[in-house]
DNA sequence: TTTCCCATAAACAATC
DNA sequence: GGATTGTTTATGGGAA
């Protein structure tokens, strides 16, 4: 994880540079959100702020509809209408009417845009290859060619008004949105429900009816015993009753008809918007892949996952198969983004044993939120997490309700936990225990039932700002590290909060001990930049906050090869900490038997 | 190019 | 004797 986030991190943090010369985050945040909010494509945008700025964006769009909306009544419309107004006015269409229904698109308009910023918010995070959960109920219940039908029923019923041919009550209807025709139709031909109920519809009544008889707790337009009409949310007891409630309530009528316009339009601007995180997350996934491909292939989500996919066969065979060195900052953003891609190639294929660089000092801020907020995709999916052994090891034995675990309950939880380790479970078996002797924070100790092993804190905490103030560099990848985890953590939660997908980080709040690996990382991360900006203050490695709280650095080994190299040995020695190293052993052999 | 760090592999010994 | 556990060393590779 920690290691992950540092290529991340890094990555990221170009990019604020080269969106931004202030340097500062903030100011970086600032600006995209601003960008985002005027509708530019910021490619580099701050993930914290994405939220906020989908919903400015949204804002916008909505005042652009509504914009859009009078200019259709007063103008853009008004041709057409004045075209009809004959025939409007031998239906004695009063203009308080046309002002009624003027205000009611309004107000509907704005109650879908409100909607629609908070699906969007939702699309953003969530897989493309999974449906929007949020937006699933509302699309089913916009079935752009159900409206289309309605549309022509309701024109047909007023044939006065008709007298230019359903068609032209059909171009109405695309034209009317603020948005070009052709997605209107692009939506229609994509929209699945579109083509379906296009064979159908012939006549409203039945297509009302028959829906009903055949799936009679699936209509678009009920559900959770609450009418989905736009704006309606009518309780109904039974299914009959939604029925009743329906033809009653929403008979064919002006306002009605204004309502199917009103989602009409918001199913093209949803569909456009689709279709603009779809190329956004198209351009984000190929400058990933472009990068994980160079040379110097920059550890990515997507790159792990390919490479994994390819490597089992052949390891190492190719820079791309061989993601060395997991991304972190987008490994988070992953299972919400990418989620869907990356766990059906890792789960279609075999994961072998993959040779990946994890820079601890970056991944230390990272992982601690990635381990925390993916714990249910790093659960079910075999990507390798881009966390160190080290830190996982850690976090198993904190996680203990006695803070301490045996080896064999370190393996069970490495399984438990992460996909990735049910399988090549001598390689990575092998690297536990590698890493338990090799880091001095890992303490064997001596128990009635055999060796159990405990987390060494100060040993662990005392690593981290020696190294960091062994390598200055490492203080300003920290802190980027961290800043970016930070907002990147929010932007996710909130978008994932929105689409009801269970964060780990949500969960852990019911999860007591969820919450404590969260924390416990978190405590790492702040320790760590703590740390570095102690260290980046006061110049003097031997005045380091840790090193002040345990003056006594010599650890319990004054004779270890590593400590007695000199005065520097401390620094020095913690640099190369065992507690850090961290290996991974795979086995081709099956691991599943080794789980629990 | 050097250095640091990590992952991986493997040998070996002790213990179960 | 085999499996597990624990220690140690060597090697390769990425990144600064």
């Amino acid at each position: 994880m920690m290691q992950e986030s540092g290529p991340e991190t890094k990555s990221n943090g170009s990019a604020v540079q080269n969106g931004s010369s202030s340097g500062s985050h903030l100011l970086e945040c600032g600006s995209l959100r601003e960008a985002r909010a005027n509708g530019e494509a910021a490619v580099d945008v701050a993930p914290a702020d994405l939220a906020h700025a989908q919903q400015q964006q949204a804002l916008q769009v909505a005042r652009q509809l509504l914009l859009q909306q009078q200019q259709q009544v007063s103008g853009i419309k008004s041709p057409k209408r004045n075209d009809k107004q004959p025939a409007l006015q031998q239906q004695q269409v009063a203009p308080q009417q046309l002002a009624f229904q003027q205000q009611l698109l309004q107000m509907q308009q704005l109650q879908q845009q409100h909607l629609l910023s908070l699906q969007r918010q939702g699309l953003l995070s969530l897989p493309p290859g999974q449906p929007a959960l949020p937006l699933q109920p509302l699309s089913q219940g916009m079935i752009p060619a159900e409206l289309q039908q309605l549309w022509k029923e309701v024109t047909s019923a007023h044939p006065a008004e008709e007298t230019t041919g359903s068609s032209h009550g059909s171009v109405d209807l695309t034209t009317a949105t603020c948005v070009p025709s052709a997605p209107a139709k692009t939506s229609l031909l994509m929209n699945p429900h579109a083509s379906t109920n296009g064979q159908l519809s012939v006549h409203t009544p039945k297509r009302e009816s028959v829906p009903h008889e055949e799936h009679p707790h699936s209509h678009p337009l009920y559900g959770h015993g609450v009418c989905k009409w736009p704006g309606c949310e009518a309780v109904c007891e039974d299914f009959p009753s939604f029925l009743k409630h329906l033809n009653s309530e929403h008979a064919l009528d002006d306002r009605s008809t204004a309502q199917c316009r009103v989602q009409m339009q918001v199913v093209q601007q949803l569909e456009l918007q689709l279709a603009k995180d779809k190329e956004r997350l198209q351009a984000m996934m190929t400058h990933l892949h472009v990068k994980s491909t160079e040379p110097k292939a920059a550890p990515q989500p997507l790159n792990l996952v390919s490479s994994v996919t390819l490597s089992k066969s052949a390891p190492e065979a190719s820079p791309q198969s061989l993601p060395h060195t997991p991304t972190t900052p987008t490994a988070p953003l992953t299972p919400a983004t990418q989620g869907a891609s990356v766990i059906t190639t890792t789960s279609m294929h075999t994961v072998g044993p993959i040779r990946r660089r994890y820079s601890d000092k970056y991944n230390v801020p990272i992982s601690s939120a990635d381990i925390a907020q993916n714990q249910e995709f790093y659960k079910n999916a075999e990507v390798r997490p881009p966390f160190t052994y080290a830190s996982l090891i850690r976090q198993a034995i904190l996680e203990s309700p006695e803070k301490q675990l045996t080896l064999n309950e370190i393996y069970n939880w490495f399984t438990r936990m992460f996909a990735y380790f049910r399988r090549n479970a001598a390689t990575w078996k092998n690297a536990v225990r590698h890493n338990l002797s090799l880091h001095k924070c890992f303490v064997r100790v001596e128990n009635v039932k055999g060796a159990v092993w405990t987390v060494d804190e100060v040993e662990f905490q005392k690593r981290r700002p020696q190294k960091i103030s062994g390598n200055p560099s490492l203080i300003k990848n920290m802190q980027s590290s961290h800043a970016y985890c930070t907002p990147l953590n929010a932007a996710l939660q909130a978008s994932m909060a929105e689409n009801s997908i269970p964060l780990y980080t949500t969960a852990s709040l019911g999860n007591p001990a969820l919450g404590g690996l969260a924390s416990a990382m978190r405590e790492e991360l702040n320790g760590a930049v703590e740390h570095a900006n102690s260290t980046e203050s006061d110049s003097s490695p031997g005045r380091s906050p840790v090193q002040a709280v345990h003056p006594v650095h010599v650890k319990e080994e004054p004779l270890d090869p590593e400590e007695a190299e000199g005065p520097l040995s401390l620094v020095t020695t913690a640099n190369h900490s065992p507690e850090f190293d961290q290996d991974r052993d795979y086995e081709d052999e099956a691991v599943n038997e080794d789980m629990e």
